[in-house]
DNA sequence: TATTTAACTACCCGAACGGGTAGTGGCAGG
DNA sequence: CCTGCCACTACCCGTTCGGGTAGTTAAATA
């Protein structure tokens, strides 16, 4: 018999986590290493359980799935990790695609279906819900396409010259009084652009360039 | 008899700008077009009056002298612009220079001083006081020497590391559970960084580079 | 051994930022 | 005329940042 999956979990909720925990290590070929119930100093708690794969909540308290996501891949980019989530939040899958997560599944999915998913993940593939796949297509279309013009392609002029403005180091006084408008529209038309460009800050906004 | 040079004041201090503008009004050459108390709105207040030289207050409400400075070049870099100040504040200095100011002279300055510099700036020189300019030397010294290696030498081992993140767009919390160290620390290093840079936030650190 | 320095931790506070919601006036197309 | 869209203004609220101050620990130096 072959090596057995490890497997560690993300998961704040208790009936959750405990269930989950039953389900995986009632499945022959998968073990259970780790269930933690938030993704405090991630990087720590791998160390010690060393799993192959991890199921991820996206929703948890001090730190969220995506940005332990983001973290685990750094250190350990071997690990596949699944994140799963109750919501199909176009914004929460591009953040996770982006994050490096293998696979994005819905809570509702039947257990059956989340075995699956973390055995695809562990062999390489990519687990995702059919809802999700088309709206990963319907991102990739949007974004890669283009990829290198987007930046600040699908932006208008106004937005292209806020932006402008924002990469030089400005703040949204010093923008308003540049264009001679309030502060209050220099946040309007920033916060289009973070939409536009799915990203939440001027160091997220400056690091996509 | 040539132009009469056009000076702008700004100056938030009603004394003083009273002062000032009996002074240059009283000087063969020179005439006031405009003294204002704060700098907020400034294009549209130098769009009225039209100056040749600005003398710029560096401690105002609304907009300080500094940013002031910064968005007059943007608009119009032909006017000249003094700064001034009670202070020989080395980072006030430094900003200075780097808004484009044209010169930098102290207030308790003797008043046919301040008329000299306004004169002096309006020829294209570079109105300094004789300590001012010591500093900065040393700051050239210490900065447009390297110039382009600058950014992150002149930091040591750890402070590079947490730029690297810092320009990656990580939050604080983020580098932290990154490196295992606590927020507080993260902070601790992001501000000696700033320091040593000289920038204030991290649009301005990443606008730099 | 005493002193100093570097790296880190911690707390505090005001300002800036991010994101949500809502309302205005203008202009285009139905 | 109504509807929708757009640029703009405004207010709110929770979080993050920036910067000041201070205390700890460990290593280096005198």
């Amino acid at each position: 018999m072959e090596k057995e999956i490890r497997v560690a979990l993300f998961e704040d909720n208790y009936m959750l986590r405990d269930g989950y925990y039953q389900l995986i290590n009632g499945s022959p070929g998968l073990t259970c290493v780790g269930a933690f119930d938030n993704a405090g100093d991630i990087i720590f708690k791998i160390s010690g359980c060393r799993p192959d794969v991890i199921l991820m909540d996206i929703d948890m308290p001090v730190i969220n799935g995506i940005q332990a996501t983001r973290l685990v891949k750094e250190h350990f980019p071997e690990i596949s990790i699944v994140i799963q989530t109750v919501f199909e939040d176009e914004d929460k899958i591009f953040e996770s695609i982006h994050s490096g997560a293998n696979g994005y599944i819905l809570k509702k999915s039947p257990p059956l279906k989340i075995l699956e998913a973390i055995s695809e993940a562990y062999q390489g593939g990519a687990p995702i819900t059919p809802s999700i796949a088309s709206k990963t297509l319907k991102l990739f279309r949007q974004t890669s396409a283009n990829h290198q013009l987007k930046s600040s392609a699908q932006l208008n002029d106004r937005q292209r010259e806020i932006l402008q403005l924002i990469v030089s180091g400005l703040s949204y006084k010093l923008i308003a009084d540049s264009l001679s408008v309030s502060v209050e529209t220099v946040k309007y038309h920033v916060k289009n652009i973070y939409s536009i460009l799915h990203v939440h800050s001027r160091a997220e906004l400056m690091a996509r360039r």
